[in-house]
DNA sequence: TATGAATGAGACTTCATTCAT
DNA sequence: TATGAATGAAGTCTCATTCAT
C-alpha cells in the first residue's frame, strides 16, 4: 500500500501510535457490534476511543477501511491460531476438536470482533470486500479439509457439513450471554460431539 | 391502536388496499434484504413498490412498522405451516423432518423475507422488537419441543441442539444460491440426517 | 363569495351542516390555541371534530380560511356584543367599564378563540389578512372613541392609552388559569379601576 | 453536558466562534420574529447567517436548543440592565420609571429578540421550557417587588398590576413602527405615568 | 499528530391538499 | 356529504468526510 495520507511508513510507528490504532480497533469493534456498521457512527468510535472525530481519519481513510482492518485482522488471526494448532495434531477427531476449540475460544476473548465479522460480512464492497473475501475462504477452506479427513472427502457432504459446522459457530454471538457465566469449553465440546458423530453416522 | 392518521378500519380495507400494501411488503423485503434495514431508505421501498415516498406512510407509521410487520409475518407463517405439518406426524423422526423441511421450503419461497428475519433480529427496539421477540420464541419453543423428542428431554443437550439447529439453518441464506440451481429438498435431508446421527448418537 | 367548491348556498345550509360547521370551528380554536396556527394539523382538528381528514376541505377551502372564520367570527361577537351595552349607556366611566367587561367576558367564555385572535394575528396574510384586519380595527376605533371620553381627545394620550389598554387585555390568556377559579369581574374591576385612575389624572 | 458533538469546550472557544454565533442568533431572531417558530426553517437561519444548513447544528444541538438560546440571553441581560440600574436608585417611583425604562430601551435596541421572547413563551417545552420559565419568573418577580413598593404591598392588587403592567410591555411590538420614528422615551414616560397615577389612586 | 470548524448529501417523517368515488 | 388513498414539498437532523491549522 502506498503511503498517500501521510500515515508514517511502518518502520516510523511508534509505541504511541499502536496504542492509540488499536484503541480505536477496539471502540469500533464495540460500537459496529451494538449497533452494525451502518448504523455505527464514527462520532461515537472516536468518543469511545477518546480521540476527536476527525481524528480516525489519521488511522483510517474511511470508516469502510476501519471495518475492513477489523475483519482482516480477526480472520488472519483465526486462521493463525487455528494453524498452530493444528501443526501439532495428527488424529482427525482430534484435530476437528481444535477447530472447534479455537473457534470458541476467539469468540470467547473477542466477542464483539467476531460479531463484527460475522455479521458485516456484505457491509463492505469493493477491494475491501475482495480482500476480506480472500481471507474468509482461506479460513473457511481450512476448515473443510479437516472436516473431510472424517467425511472421507465425500465432496458434495463435506461442503454441506461445514457450511452447517460455519452455521453453527457463527449463530453463537446470537443467544451467547456472558452474564450467565456458560462455560464456553463444554460447549464447544458439546457443538463437537454432535457435529462428529452425526458426520461420522451418515 | 387508535386510527389517527387514516389507515382505514380493517373492515374497510379493500382489495386495492392488499393489493399496494402487499407490494409495498415484497418491495421493503427486497431492499432490505440487500441493503440491511439500517442501510435500505423509504425512498426506494417506495421506488420499487411504485408509489410515492409519503405514500409509505399510509401504510405503515414508520420504517420501524414495516421492519417489525415484515418478520411477524414471517415468523407467523413459519409457526402456523409447521404446526399444521406436525398435526399430522406423529413419529419423532418425521417431525423433526418437518421441521427441516418446513424452514427450508419456506426459505427456498421467501429467500428475501427469511433474510430480514434473521439478520436484523436486533435492528428493532422497543415495542416492536417485543412483538417480534414472542414470536420467535414461540418458533423457537416449538423446535425445541420436537428436539427435545429426539434427544430424550436431557434439557441441556436439547437447548444446544437446538441453538446449533438454528444457527445451521440461519445460516443458509450466507450461501444458497439460486443461480446454481441447488436441489433445497437434498440440502434439507443432509441437514436433517447430520443432525439426526449426531443428536441420536450422543 | 362565489360558490366554486360545492359548498351549498346559505339558504341551503341545513342543521346538520350547522352543526359539523361548528365543531369543526370549535376543535379548530382549541388546536391552534394550544399548538399555534402553524403548528396545528388540520388532522388533528379533524380527528377532534370526528370527521375525516378530508371532510374539513367540504367546509373551508384551507387551513387558512379556517383561522380566517375563527378571528373574523370573533371580532365581529365581540364588536356587536359591546356596541348593544354601549347602546344603553351614557355615562363615560360606565361606557369604560362596559369595554373592559365585554372583552373580559368574551374571554372567560370563548379561551381559546381569543387566544387565537391575539397570537396569530400575524399569521395570516394576503385576503384574509386584510378582511381580518378591518374587523380588528373596527374594534379598536370602538375601544379608542369610548378612551377617548375620558381622556378628552388628546389624540396622543388617547392612543398610548388604547394601546396600553390593549395589551393589559391581550395578555390575560397568558396568566389566567381556568383552574383557580379567579373572578374575572374582580380582575375587570380592578383593570378598570388602575386605567381610570390612571388616564384621569394623567 | 457532555462534549460529544464536537462543540468545543467554553475556554477553547475563539473568537472566530464567538463571531459566527452570535451572527447566528441574530440571523435566528430575525427570521422567527417574522415567521414565528414554527414557521421559521432553519434552513433560512442558516442562509442569513452564511453558513451552510448543517453548520447550524455546529452550534446548537436543534431548533429548540437556539430559541432557548435566544429567550434566555435576552431575560438574562434584561434582569441584569435592570438591577443594575436599580442599584443606584432609592425612591419608589425612580425605581418604577427605571423598569419602563429599560424594558423600553432593550426593546428599541432589540425588537426581534423581545418579540421572540413575547411570542414564542409555549413554543418551546421539557428542559428549554423549564430554564427559560426560570428567568422569566425572576424577571417578573424582580419588577413586581418594584410595583409593591409603589402600591404597598397589598398582593392582589400588586399582582394584577403586574400582569397589567407586563401586558403593556409585551404588546408594544404588535403596534411599535420603527419606520415612524416614535420617540420610545416619550412612550416609556406616558406609559409610567398613566400605570403610576392608576396604581397610587387605587 | 490531532482537531476545530464546516459542509453537502441524504435520511426519515409530516403536512396541507387533492380527487375519484 | 364525506372519505380513502395518495402525493409533492418541505422540514429537521445526522453523517462521513475534509482541510486549514
Amino acid at each position: 500500500m502506498t503511503q498517500t495520507n501521510g500515515k508514517p511508513a511502518p518502520g516510523r510507528r511508534n509505541s504511541q501510535y499502536q496504542k492509540r490504532l488499536s484503541s480505536v480497533l477496539r471502540a469500533a469493534s464495540k460500537v459496529i457490534a451494538r449497533d452494525g456498521f451502518e448504523g455505527a457512527s464514527v462520532r461515537e468510535v472516536a468518543a469511545k476511543a477518546k480521540i476527536g472525530l476527525s481524528g480516525i481519519y489519521y488511522y483510517f481513510e474511511s470508516k469502510d477501511e476501519l471495518l475492513y482492518a477489523l475483519q482482516h485482522h480477526a480472520f488472519s488471526t483465526l486462521i493463525e491460531s487455528l494453524q498452530e494448532k493444528l501443526a501439532q495434531l495428527s488424529s482427525p477427531e482430534d484435530r476437528l476438536k481444535a477447530v472447534f476449540d479455537n473457534h470458541f475460544q476467539y469468540f470467547a476473548n473477542n466477542m464483539d470482533d467476531l460479531k463484527v465479522c460475522v455479521h458485516e460480512i456484505e457491509s463492505l464492497s469493493g477491494k475491501y470486500y475482495k480482500k476480506v473475501l480472500k481471507v474468509r475462504q482461506e479460513y473457511y477452506g481450512l476448515v473443510k479439509s479437516v472436516v473431510a479427513e472424517v467425511t472421507g472427502r465425500k465432496n458434495y457432504a463435506t461442503n454441506l457439513a461445514t457450511l452447517s459446522l460455519f452455521g453453527s459457530l457463527n449463530w453463537v454471538y446470537m443467544w451467547y450471554d456472558k452474564e450467565k457465566n456458560i462455560d464456553i469449553d463444554k460447549v464447544s465440546s458439546q457443538f463437537l460431539r454432535v457435529f462428529l458423530n452425526g458426520v461420522k453416522a451418515s
